[in-house]
DNA sequence: CGGATCGAC
DNA sequence: CTATGTCGATCCG
């Protein structure tokens, strides 16, 4: 039962299996698991891993962050055990044939969805943090390093030092219990973003819409680039990665499938890590045997509690998840069915575009220090806080309104958080609020302090409809964006007339701009008292303007491209893509239906128990208006009495007693 | 809607 | 003795 909310070391990549088997149910085993995340890379270090994952128990043993994950290990134990104690009752009253063909008529519709027309490549920098750091410094060529800092968590780390079981986010002292002659090499971020814009530049020429995530890479489609320039996907990509290693020097992994994010082409591009290229076949079959073997925990999306979740069940490669779907079908609030027969299947969506400004949902900053209690020292703690989300918020352009506190406790446990809604922009305003907040909370000893704007408002944004002669200071492409729901605010016109606006503005990255700053070192050490002047310590992940991309495709900007993709949206719109627009389509009975995900989710609950209870046969005909055209879509801009408008029907809070009545 | 969890880089 | 920072999604009540 790995778990904990904090971040452990990077597991996922292993392939030489997760060697203890043994010890596997043992309660230690699983702690050990967590703290250490499989790793190895090929074959040689599958012998090692044992040794690796006793050596990080070792050095974990008595710290208060140990301490903190075995009770959470602990939770996360006893949930399982309540999650198959339900399952053993309902799969005793179950009729399971019957179950398993609900999930086999899922798997024939979503094949049906299947759409290999479109070229989507994954490309992924290597070690990235640490190559930019040897071609900065090339005497570290061929060396064991971490990037960060001994006492801080690393980044990311060399080849030669994974060869030894050094991870990212694994604790610096930790990773020299692993390596003792790790050498250990600082952050340097405005480089890394400085790179990284010069990558995605490149990127670009082969495909305008090109979607980044994170730093370090993103997802192409090349069906048009390839078929302008009579090339094939490989030939394609090579010269993407060529292009890349020429003009940066460095190298990079791609992956080409027939459709991207959940699914293949990330999981392609790691296929070879180190500067290599994996094309899958583009035909149903090889996809669903490539798939088979794959254990879960590499899919995006399946971390370590997921992990565990399902192999409670018996699922621990793709495969099982067939053998397992009446479980799944079972238990679908727990294990999303749905989802996971995608998986199983190798499907998933091959909608590549950018990340509008839009999209952003939050902007914060928090800091680690050595835990204090003392009030006056937190509240320079907050101060520094503040002062960097103001910073952060005016460089990126927005405010907001709501901000939420975020405190660590010394034991790293009770994370906390509160809010508070009031326009907010400035450092003061920031400043002020969380102190009302953490006031509320105080008599504590804290390790951690953050602050987080949310409700944003995007300062760059055009004014809705009317006004909007101020230069384009976002995106050169942008045209006439859709717009969101005008301002529905009561309060009028906040202040800042047109006048503050276009501040700096100096456009995405920071492109290496005179940053200065000597800020926050999220990998580095903690707080250094004293000293620890670190001229050059640049760093500081800047948040560019394009970076997050969450799994949902289905985003609300209309295309407003101009080049047209083939069949691509036509051939797309098959399916309802994800679930997360408007109409859906009833995986069981087929309807199609107009309302949003949760009344989706209710139909199909009911849709089958009722195919369940009435014989197969029967299904088709009563389909009594279930799904229906969801009631009003209140946009609930009434606050102002009980907002309670939504009649929100009859909530069966029963978890999966659906199906828990056999057949009779 | 706020808070806790999970996941990812 | 020692364990990051930033952000999105989802579920639960
Ligand atoms: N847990 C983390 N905390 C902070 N920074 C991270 C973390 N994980 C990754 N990063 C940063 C450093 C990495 O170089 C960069 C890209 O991540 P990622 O692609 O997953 O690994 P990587 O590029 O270092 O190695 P790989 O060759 O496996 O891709 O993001
Ligand atoms: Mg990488
Ligand atoms: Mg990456």
């Amino acid at each position: 039962m790995s778990a904990s909310t904090s971040g452990k070391p990077d597991s996922k990549r292993d392939e030489t299996k997760t060697t203890n088997r043994v010890n596997d149910t043992n309660k230690d085993a699983s702690l050990l698991h967590r703290l250490a995340g499989p790793s190895s890379m090929k074959a040689g270090l599958a012998l090692d891993q044992l040794e690796i994952n006793k050596r990080i128990a070792e050095a974990s043993k008595g710290s208060k962050y140990y301490e903190n994950e075995r009770r959470k290990d602990e939770e996360l134990a006893s949930k399982i055990n309540a999650l198959l104690k339900q399952r053993d009752e309902l799969m005793a009253m179950a009729d399971i044939p019957r179950l398993e063909a609900v999930a086999d008529k899922v798997i024939a519709e979503l094949e049906a969805t299947r759409d290999l027309s479109q070229y989507i490549v994954h490309i992924d920098m290597d070690s990235f943090y640490a190559s930019v750091e040897m071609l900065d410094n090339p005497s570290l060529v061929g060396k064991a390093f971490g990037v960060g800092s001994l006492g801080g968590v690393l980044s990311t780390a060399s080849y030669e030092a994974r060869k030894l079981g050094v991870r990212s986010g694994m604790a610096g002292h930790i990773a020299k219990k692993l390596a003792p002659d790790l050498i250990f090499v600082t952050n340097h971020f405005s480089r890394y973003s400085e790179v990284s814009g010069q990558v995605m530049t490149i990127l670009r020429r082969y495909d305008e819409t090109m979607n980044p995530v994170g730093v370090d890479e993103a997802y192409l489609n090349i069906t048009d680039y390839c078929e302008a320039n009579k090339i094939t996907p490989e030939e394609c990509t090579e010269n993407i990665r060529k292009a890349i290693f020429q003009e940066t020097k460095l190298t990079a992994s791609a992956g080409i499938a027939p459709n991207k994010r959940k699914m293949l082409a990330k999981i392609c591009s790691e296929r070879n890590k180190p500067n290599g290229l994996f094309k899958l076949e583009f035909d149903a079959q090889a996809i669903r045997d490539f798939m088979k073997g794959l254990p879960i925990r590499r899919i995006p999306g399946v971390g370590r509690v997921t992990e565990r979740l399902l192999e409670s069940v018996g699922i621990k490669t793709c495969e099982d998840i067939y053998t397992q779907r009446a479980t799944l079908v079972l238990m679908d609030k727990h294990f999303h069915m749905h989802d996971k027969l995608e998986i199983y299947l190798g499907l998933g969506s091959n909608v590549v575009r950018p990340w509008p400004r839009e999209a952003r949902k939050s902007v914060g900053s928090e800091r680690t220090f050595h835990a204090i209690s003392d009030p006056a020292r937190i509240n320079e703690k907050l101060e520094q806080v503040a002062k960097e989300l103001e910073e952060d918020m005016e460089r990126l352009g927005y405010s907001g309104h709501t901000v939420t506190l975020k405190l660590k406790l010394d034991t790293f446990e009770g994370n906390r958080a509160k809010s508070v809604h009031r326009p907010i922009r400035k450092y003061n305003e920031l400043l002020s609020v969380g102190q009302e907040l953490l006031a509320h909370e105080l008599p504590l000893k804290l390790r951690l302090l953050g602050l987080r704007v949310t409700n944003l408002k995007d300062l760059r944004a055009q004014e809705s409809g009317i006004k909007r002669f101020f230069g384009q200071t976002d995106d050169p492409n942008t045209r006439p964006l859709k717009r969101r729901k005008i301002s529905n605010d009561k309060e009028v016109n906040t202040t800042v007339v047109g006048s503050i606006l276009i501040s700096d503005d100096e456009d995405d990255v920071d492109a290496g701009t005179s940053r200065k700053d000597l800020k926050r070192a999220a990998t580095a050490t903690p707080e250094r008292p004293r000293s620890q002047i670190l001229p050059d310590a640049d760093v500081a992940p800047r948040a560019s303007s394009h970076e997050p991309m969450p799994s949902q495709d289905t985003s609300p900007l209309p295309s407003k491209r101009a080049k047209t993709r083939p069949d691509h949206s036509s051939t797309s719109r098959k399916k309802p893509d994800e679930l997360r627009s408007e109409q859906h389509i009833c995986p069981i009975c087929s309807k199609t239906l107009q309302t949003d995900n949760t009344g989706l989710n209710e139909h199909i609950d009911w849709c089958l128990s009722r195919s369940a209870i009435l014989e197969a046969s029967a299904s088709e005909t009563l389909n009594a208006g279930h799904g229906k055209p969801v009631s009003t879509q209140n946009k609930a801009i009434s606050k102002a009495g009980g907002s309670k408008p939504k009649p929100k029907a009859t909530q069966h809070s029963k978890p999966d007693i659906r199906l828990a009545w056999k057949q009779l």
